[in-house]
RNA sequence: GGUCGCGUAGCUCAGGGGAUAGAGCAACUGCCUUCUAAGCAGUUGGUCGCACGUUCGAAUCGUGCCGCGAUCACCA
């Protein structure tokens, strides 16, 4: 079954050379869901069809009106208010929604989703839950939407500033490890980042009090130097300085594991960069012999992007070794050889829009066939009332202490209102979990992924409201009616009876499921699906509070009822877990 | 300075050519002897940053200006 959108665009379409002798385009035929105060279902806006019909607003919009109640069986009736013909639609039509489901067709593209991407010098921020929430979400919309969905982590996992942590952890650590610490493995080795950074600032004093300029002294730190020849080293496969990189690493994976486990997140593939990063100087090769790239006296080789409104940008160095952009270069190289995706979708933030602009270009002008399938997904940052966070100088909103946070907001609001008495330890903590959680996934999810997003840690994530917990609150509405009549055999109702203005509303949330689920993901916009989840979840509300489910007469109203009611929760909690978050029995 | 993004209620955000600009929070008022009140109903709250233009119609599109942010590294 198709949408009723698609369909009446379809007979508009039909009537147009029937009322006004002109063929008419679908787009140009603009429907809307009928605004409150006004009579009708869904609006057909006339003014852009004027100058086709070359009729009045009116008389378009009656010639049109009278031939869809004739041609379209599901329409009951119309009105017409200036230019906005409104249709109202036959009770029928809309109970029959919870039985009939939209098809949402099988897609034969691939959809590749890098996200995460995580440093392993640091833990886990707020920054990057957004990043991690928003990827997860989004492959859950494409997924939905029935998409072949894989999706990947890129670790970075070498260079310098891993190098960094790792001396400051040799220098300072006596030998410090999780197990001797109790540190999470992660925490541990983002302190010695810390400590290095404190170090080589000191240094960096010294030297200018020495009579040194900045530029030299943050050149010449001898503890950055002693960085860049450990990075040397670990070039040139050092045995101890790589048996130091595994070990501290594992340490991070281990930690990074724990926190994507509670987060709920997780990867198809894992690309480390310290086995890629050398990729892409093949391609840079191919490109100078075919003249994408060019050389320039010191060996560096180029790309002229001034054409394109960009600049000259560097993609290899006169050393011959790689820059950022080259390893990217070969790695969609290797993703499309393991993938072979239509569609390939960065989670990165916007910080990063130009380098992906250059990406891009780059594998444009290169020729490869999933070029135009690069996709950067951009998200704003996370900023506190203070400005950026920093890990370098230790202002971050730390992963793990704010989920822990949340979880403790969770308890103390969840015990206040004093409905869980005889839940067992276990599932109080279970329930604590899905609503701090839920509040923090959705808290990231509801705005535009591509505007920044200010978090006052002082303020505790809001469980009332526009919240994870008001949908799942919901949604335990809907089980504790269904558990009262879990041994009723429920029957059948007659599609004729009379519909509330409050079962309408609801029954038309219910239709629009199908229809708001690929809206988000051809915008690629959670937060578009996250709105929906809310506004399905305050139809069935006002429904609750409205209409009587199990305590009427009429067995007809009440077996209908339920359906609804059923329908709601099943679709509240699909939808909620398509993009993470889950939902309880009972709260 | 160049490029990109953002500016809507006291606060956090929707709406991105179509009707009288909407939610949530905060404040105030009602609604639990009836299916969970983490709820429902209502009141207060707006020069949609400013100006000009395009259009039957602009918060929405264009241009200019103002404010905030990001970026313009042989960092990643």
């Amino acid at each position: 079954m198709q949408t009723i959108y698609k369909t009446l665009q379809q007979q508009v379409q039909t009537a147009f050379p029937i009322l006004f002798n002109e063929s008419i385009g679908l787009h140009q035929i603009t429907l809307n869901e009928t605004v409150k105060d006004f009579e009708g279902d869904i609006t057909l806006v006339v003014f852009p069809l004027l100058k086709l019909s070359k009729k009045k607003p009116e008389e378009t919009a009656e010639l049109i009106g009278n031939w869809l109640v004739e041609n379209n069986p599901s329409i009951e009736k119309f009105n017409i208010i200036k230019g906005f013909l409104n249709l109202s639609f036959k009770n029928s039509f809309w109970i029959k929604t919870l039985i009939k489901t939209i098809d949402i067709p099988k897609k034969s593209d691939k959809i590749l989703v890098e996200y995460s991407s995580p440093n392993t010098n640091k833990p886990i921020h707020l920054g990057h839950v957004r990043n991690n929430v928003l990827g997860y979400a989004l492959s859950g919309i494409y997924k939905a939407n029935h998409y072949t969905v894989n999706k990947v982590n890129l670790i970075n996992d070498r260079g310098i500033h891993i190098c960094k942590s790792m001396l400051a952890w040799q220098k300072f650590s006596n030998g410090e490890t999780p197990e001797s610490s109790g540190i999470k493995g992660d925490k541990l080795v983002g302190k010695y980042y810390v400590l290095f950074n404190e170090y080589y600032k000191a240094e960096i004093s010294t030297l200018i009090e020495q009579g040194k300029s900045e530029e030299e002294a943050e050149k010449y730190a001898p503890i950055l130097l002693e960085a860049q020849e450990m990075l040397r080293k670990w070039e040139q496969n050092d045995a101890e300085v790589v048996a130091l990189w595994k070990m501290m690493n594992n340490w991070v994976y281990a930690g990074f594991e724990l926190t994507y486990k509670r987060l709920g997140v997780d990867f198809d593939k894992y690309y480390y960069e310290s086995n890629t990063y050398l990729l892409g100087k093949d391609a840079v090769e191919e490109g100078l012999k075919n003249g994408v790239f060019y050389k320039r006296e010191d060996n560096s080789v180029w790309i002229d992007l001034t054409a394109d409104g960009l600049d000259e940008k560097l993609v290899l160095r006169g050393d011959g070794t790689s820059v950022y952009i080259t390893q990217d270069i070969g790695t969609a190289d290797l993703k499309y050889s393991d993938f072979q995706m239509n569609k390939s979708i960065y989670v990165v933030g916007n910080e990063q829009d130009y380098h992906f602009k250059v990406l891009k270009l780059i594998m444009q002008k290169l020729g490869r066939v999933y070029a135009d399938g690069i996709h950067h997904f951009s998200y704003g940052m996370v900023d506190l009332p203070s400005g950026k966070m920093k890990s370098r100088e230790g202002t971050v909103v730390d992963a793990d202490d704010l989920m822990d946070e949340m979880i403790q907001t969770a308890k103390e609001q969840t015990e206040a209102l004093g409905k869980i008495e005889t839940f067992s330890e276990e599932e109080k903590q279970q329930l604590f979990e899905i609503i701090g959680f839920g509040a923090l996934k959705f808290f990231l999810l509801r705005v535009d992924p591509k505007k920044r997003i200010l978090f006052d840690p002082k303020e505790s994530i809001d469980l009332q409201g526009y919240t994870a917990t008001f949908v799942q609150y919901t949604y335990t509405r809907t089980r504790s009616v269904l558990r009262k009549i879990e041994n009723e055999n429920i029957g059948t109702w007659q599609s004729s009876i009379n519909l509330s203005e409050t079962e309408k509303e609801l029954l038309i949330k219910i239709y629009n499921y199908s229809i708001q689920l690929e809206i988000s993901c051809n915008e690629m916009n959670p937060a578009k699906w996250i709105d929906y989840i809310y506004e399905l979840a305050k139809a069935y509300n006002k429904f609750y509070n409205d209409c009587p489910i199990l305590n009427i007469e009429d067995g007809n109203v009440r077996n209908f009822r339920i359906a609804l009611t059923q329908k709601t929760g099943t679709l509240i909690k699909q939808a909620l877990e398509i993009v993470g978050i889950q939902v309880p029995e009972r709260m």
